[in-house]
DNA sequence: AACTATTTATAAGA
DNA sequence: TTCTTATAAATAGTT
């Protein structure tokens, strides 16, 4: 990949093998590690020269993480017998696998992830459901923004009043409440646009509140 | 490494953690295979993201490489092999466990049946990948009616041309020609259901798949 | 091993 | 997600 791109093939001379096994291998592992730590994730690489020398690395221990990878594999295949046999302790283990089985194949079909074996009767079955269930979700979404909507026009009201009392009292100056007025030039001086300040850090809220629902819509219909 | 060079550990926002997990894993998994190539390595590469996807590689079957490994690790220590073998019970119980509840939460919210605790954002993240997952259904379904609308076709096409030969050897019937005469017969005979039988068979079928197309048209789009 | 000239990988941004 | 781009990192061939 330097000097010169080389094909990705068998390297035929067993020296420049052995060089380029060194330097990728060491890339590789460190590549494995970055992805782990960046990443959060979980990692197990096992590498074996042709010289039949083994390297390994993991993030965490090597046997958790092949544990946790034939946990998966089985899922993928036949769920029933092996993985049945393979927890030792019986009845209470099955059936934990099995419903973690079956909920995950369902759910990644649902997602769309799993779709091959499936006959065209299935898929129809399946799109019913996850229309099914989208309903669903909008109608709470749109409750929610309902929710939410409603929530900041109450606000809104709420601000408009006190800013209008504010002006009423800013023109009848030099007032007869020490209390609100002190209240009032706080304020003043902390946001520096004045009386302005409340509602117009009210209505950043506000719109920032808008975009999300400006994006939700966008996204949902 | 790149536009500015990055530290090395975890990356906070989640967001920018699915990214580069993304992008690295792909990049990871290249290294991998390119190796395994170039230097005739056998290598075994498990990976899991940090909210419990499963992706792997191996240049030969995992399991091999997986009990290659386990050979080579029991050569070097001589540590129990049990737990070589398995985890404690307890560990696997507790993750066979988490597993089937949070598969269960999550299928129970795609198909919208327990979203009450969810809030905006959340709702909005769950539609978007409901629509991911119904885009690919209603994608791998469209593929299935046209594999079966040809298959279809392609049958009745073939009938209607036998059917049609079969009809100008009808209507010659008291014939010149004894043979051909003699041959029609023997063939009527021997397939019983006849070569009639087959289209007829397959009408039935046309208008069964026909249905069913009208059924997932409905549905569909 | 070291050294580079290049190719790759990829962080950030769109 | 996918593309683009500027730049960091990896590495093939050479010494």
């Amino acid at each position: 990949m330097v000097r010169q791109k080389i094909e990705i093939k068998k390297i035929d001379n067993t020296t420049a093998r052995q060089v380029t096994f060194s330097k990728r291998r060491r890339g590789l592992f460190k590549k494995a590690q970055e992805l782990s730590t960046l990443c959060d994730a979980e990692i197990g690489l096992i590498v074996f020269s042709s010289t039949g020398k083994l390297f390994d690395y993991s993030s965490s221990r090597m046997t958790q993480v092949i544990q946790r990878h034939r946990f998966h594999a089985e899922k993928m295949q036949r769920p029933d017998q092996s993985s049945i046999r393979l927890q030792s302790d019986g009845a209470l283990h099955a059936m934990l696998s099995k419903e973690a089985t079956d909920r995950t194949r369902e759910l990644r079909q649902l997602k769309g992830e799993e779709l091959n074996g499936l006959g065209l009767e299935e898929l129809i079955k399946l799109e019913k459901q996850i229309e099914r269930g989208q309903i669903r979700i909008r109608k709470m979404k749109a409750e929610k923004i309902r929710e939410v909507i409603t929530a900041l026009k109450e606000k809104e009201a709420q601000l408009v009043e006190e800013n209008s009392r504010l002006k009423a009292q800013k023109n009848c100056v030099p007032s007869e409440n020490a209390s609100l007025q002190k209240l009032f030039r706080s304020s003043e001086s902390i946001n520096n646009t004045g009386r302005l300040a409340a509602p117009c850090q009210e209505s950043v809220t506000i719109s920032d509140i808008s975009l999300r629902l400006g994006l939700s819509l966008h996204g949902g219909n």
